[in-house]
DNA sequence: TCGTAAGGTTTGTAATTCAAACTGGTTGTA
DNA sequence: TACAACCAGTTTGAATTACAAACCTTACGA
């Protein structure tokens, strides 16, 4: 029997790209939404809801804060959310490399 | 700018799994159905959807024979399902080593 | 012949995904 | 001041996907 159950919360494509970013990012240090979005180049409106799933299973913060006049989101990795990217990570390798 | 874009008739769970076993055996060999279905512990009605997505992508075959009295199903990944999934797994991995 | 099991398929509901449309503030310019 | 264009993100609704329950058919044992 094969149990390997990939995270859902991690597995779908865009979120996973999220966190192998936020993942490779150092513990305190963020990126911003604008950022983010550049770097997977996907539509701010799919980023605002994977983010915010993302942020209802733990595994990142959103802050935002006003930066001069305007606003910004600094979005980072929880312990939590390391954890769970790591084991998913290794879950999938391990599937892979056989 | 990240254009991954990982093989979504792939890269779903259950079919990613169903990939890999596929993958794993030799290149004339096939698995039966109920086999397939305990080594990845779940229901018929998933493995048989899924399985139909994967044929329609052209990267399984199923075969249908009569063993004795009763059918049997045989599983077999194609040429193309084999290169598709390659691909899928070097740029997954090439996602996930950073 | 009745009940149970094997081998799948179909179907209905729930969850997920995606981008278009929207909110609200800012900057440029005439 | 007025108006257009832009930035930062959120909400919404339609389309797709996933899942397992229910179903169909044949086989087998009591």
């Amino acid at each position: 029997m094969m149990k390997t159950s990939l995270d859902p919360v991690i597995h779908a494509d865009a979120r996973l790209r999220i966190m192998t970013v936020l993942n490779a990012i150092g513990e305190g240090d963020s990126v911003t939404f604008p950022k983010l979005r550049s770097i997977l180049d996907i539509t701010a409106g799919n980023l605002s809801v994977h983010l915010r799933k993302l942020e209802d299973a733990g595994y990142i913060t959103q802050e935002k804060t006003i930066q001069g006049r305007t606003t910004a989101t600094y979005l980072g990795i929880t312990p939590r959310g390391r954890t769970a990217f790591l084991e998913y990570r290794g879950t999938l390798l391990a599937l892979l490399d056989e």
